[in-house]
DNA sequence: GAACACTACTACGCATCGCGCAGTACTGTC
DNA sequence: GACAGTACTGCGCGATGCGTAGTAGTGTTC
């Protein structure tokens, strides 16, 4: 089944957290969600949320030439990310017992 | 903070879960919904997913006048909808159990 | 009896956001 | 020198939840 539209609004908390120990770039951390179990995860959503979060303050960003490629830009979560992941981390859990609350009146 | 991305994709399950004991209309509905939690689901978004999983063949209908206001359109899950509700939880859990992955890491 | 509130549904258009695809560019390999 | 792998950008689409307005019926309150 499609989980495309499952990632709406979580990608957001997905990429801030595999970026809250290490910095990453682009497609290093599509490697890394997809590693994580999102599989399905297009890179165009992942530069598209980084690209995102950075324009809202979450992130900042430098460029490293890369001697085995193009140049690589990282991301690295400021304060204002690590705010938001830990808003947001608390938002889905809240989220998901409601939702799995639902799901299990199913066998009362 | 704002779930209504979060809701994307999960609507549907959500109105399948509170269907699948009771027929109902969709303001009842959105009354089951915002009883289990899903304070901010807006009425016109619930009237939508039952139409649309009326469309897709998930839902059966039929109208019963009121004496105490307006018909009312009861709402009616099938096998179909069962189905999809079943396969939908599953859908939901695996997911649910991924995203949980990537943020305990973060104690680690 | 007129204004108002509640119930119940429909329709229109908007905003968000993940995705597909194409394009650019650099390196290494066969 | 054609191809694969890495790395990023931009464009436009599609799905879907939401706000708002509109219709319509009943009951309440002054």
């Amino acid at each position: 089944m499609d989980t495309s539209q499952l990632l709406k609004g979580v990608l957001d908390l997905a990429v801030l957290a595999v970026l809250r120990k290490d910095d990453g770039y682009g497609y290093d951390v599509v490697r890394r969600l997809r590693a994580g179990g999102l599989n399905d995860v297009g890179d165009a959503s992942v530069y598209g949320t980084l690209r995102r979060l950075y324009n809202a303050g979450m992130l900042t960003s430098y460029v490293v030439p890369s001697e085995e490629g193009p140049h690589r830009k990282y991301y690295s979560i400021n304060e204002t990310g690590r705010a938001r992941l830990a808003e947001s981390r608390e938002t889905w859990r809240s989220f998901a017992s409601t939702l799995n609350g639902l799901l299990e009146e199913v066998a009362a």
